[in-house]
DNA sequence: TGTCTATTCAATAATTCTCTTGAATAGATA
DNA sequence: TATCTATTCAAGAGAATTATTGAATAGACA
C-alpha cells in the first residue's frame, strides 16, 4: 500500500463518522437516540420525517457504525453503538455553541420564551436536592426515563403533568429537566408549574450531558 | 420562532461543524494544523493538493469556525480555532478505529511495513526516559517541534537524521515519534536507526494525542 | 514605479447527497 | 391461509459539494 493510498484509507474512514453526523436530520436522530433505544416509527414521529426517510438515514448511520439495531417482534430498535458517540455529539454541540455565540443567545431566548422560566445551575440544584429543599422531575417520555435518568429524579412526563400535580410537594422548589439544553419540554413544564404557584426551575442539562451527579441506567445501576 | 424552526437553527449549526470535518481533504488539513500554524502553501505541499483547492477548503473550515487565520507579511497563517477542535479530531479517530477493526490492522501493517519497526507503549517509554535508559526524538519538521512537543524530546527532523546521528548516545534506546499513529515519519526514522545499529522504537502517539506525560508549547510553557 | 509572490475569487463539470414516491419484504395476527 | 403492520428497497428529480482552471487582488521588494 502506497503512503498516499494509506492516507486516503485512513482519512476516508475517519470521515465516514463525520459524514454521518453532517446532516441535520441524522444529528437529530442521534440526539433522540442518546435518550435510549427507539423504533423507526417512533423516531419518524418525533422528528416529523417520513418513515422511509428515517429508515434510510438510520441505515447510513448504521453503515458508519454509529448505531446498532436489534429486532423485537416486528419492531426494529435502534440505539447508539457506543458511549463515545454520545460524547462526540456533546463535544460537537459544545464547540458549536462556543464558536457561534449567537447560538447560545437564541437558545436562551427560545427556552425562556413565554416568560417565567428561570434556569438553575447543576451545582445549585445539587445543593438544593441534597438538603431536601427541592425535588427533581424528569418530564421526558416514560421509556426515556426508564432507559437512563438522573439520580433521585421522579418521572412525570410532560403530557401527564397536569394530572400528577398533587404528587409534588407544596413549598419546595421543583426542578425540571428533559433531553438537554435544546429540548423545550422542561420549559413548558416550568411554565405550567409556575402557573399553579410552584417555585419551578429548569435544569440547563439533560441526562446525556450528565454534568450533574450520577445517572441510573435501565437496570437500576449507577453509571460512571 | 417556532419549535421546528428553532430545531432547524440548532441542528443546522451543529452540523456546520461536522460538515466541515466530513471531507477527507479537510480532515487531513486539520490534522496537519493540529501540529501548529502553517501557511496555505505549506499545507498544499504537504497534502499534495493545489493551492487554490487548499485555500478553498481552508475557507470553508474558517466559516465553520474550526480554524482562524492571521497575516504575517504576505503569508496567511492558519491554525486551529480552539483546542476542542483537536479533541474532536482525536475522538473521531478513536471512534473510527474502535468501530472499524480493520483500520487498526491496516495501520499497524502499514506503519511496520518494511520490517523492524517495534512499537513502544507510552507507559514503558516514560519509565525508560525517567531512568535515563532512553532518549526521545521528535522527527517532525522543526517548526512543528517549536510549536509544541513532548517534554524532554530533542528535535531531529527526518530529513536531517542521517547527518545528526552522532548526536545520539550509543547504547541507549532511541524512541522516535512524529505526528501521531497515522504518520509514517517515525517508522522511517526507526528503520534508518536500526540500520545503523541503534535499538530504536516508534512511540505509538504524537504530541496532539498527548497520552504521554506533558507537552511544551512555543513559549516553553508546559501544557495541561 | 513595476514586478513578483501568495492568496483568493469565479466559473465549470463531475460527483454525491437528500427527500419523495411507490413497491417489496418479512414477521405477527386473525 | 389471508391480512395487517413495520420496515426496507429502488428509482428519480433537485440541490449541494468537490476539484480544476484561469483570472484577480494585495502586499513585498527592487
Amino acid at each position: 500500500m502506497e503512503a498516499r493510498e494509506f492516507k486516503n484509507f485512513a482519512y476516508g474512514h475517519f470521515t465516514k463518522i463525520s459524514k454521518a453526523l453532517s446532516s441535520p436530520r441524522r444529528f437529530e436522530l442521534l440526539d433522540y437516540l442518546a435518550q435510549g433505544p427507539k423504533t423507526v416509527e417512533r423516531l419518524a414521529k418525533e422528528t416529523h420525517m417520513s418513515v422511509a426517510n428515517t429508515s434510510q438515514h438510520l441505515q447510513s448511520l448504521r453503515e458508519a457504525r454509529l448505531v446498532v439495531s436489534s429486532k423485537v417482534k416486528n419492531h426494529h430498535y435502534y440505539e447508539l453503538a457506543d458511549n463515545e458517540v454520545a460524547e462526540l455529539l456533546q463535544l460537537t454541540k459544545r464547540l458549536a455553541e462556543r464558536q457561534f455565540p449567537d447560538m447560545g443567545e437564541v437558545r436562551t431566548m427560545e427556552t425562556t420564551a413565554g416568560g417565567s422560566v428561570p434556569v438553575i445551575s447543576s451545582a445549585e440544584a445539587l445543593e438544593d436536592l441534597a438538603s431536601g429543599r427541592a425535588v427533581l422531575i424528569d418530564v421526558r417520555a416514560e421509556d426515556e426515563y426508564a432507559s437512563r435518568h438522573l439520580t433521585d429524579a421522579v418521572s412525570i412526563p410532560l403530557s401527564q403533568l397536569e394530572e400528577k400535580l398533587e404528587q409534588l410537594p407544596v413549598g419546595k422548589k421543583v426542578i425540571a429537566y428533559c433531553r438537554g439544553a435544546y429540548c423545550l419540554y422542561a420549559s413548558d413544564a416550568v411554565r405550567v408549574l409556575r402557573g399553579r404557584g410552584f417555585e419551578a426551575y429548569r435544569l440547563d442539562e439533560g441526562p446525556a450531558d450528565s454534568a450533574i451527579s450520577r445517572e441510573i441506567d435501565a437496570d437500576g445501576r449507577e453509571i460512571r
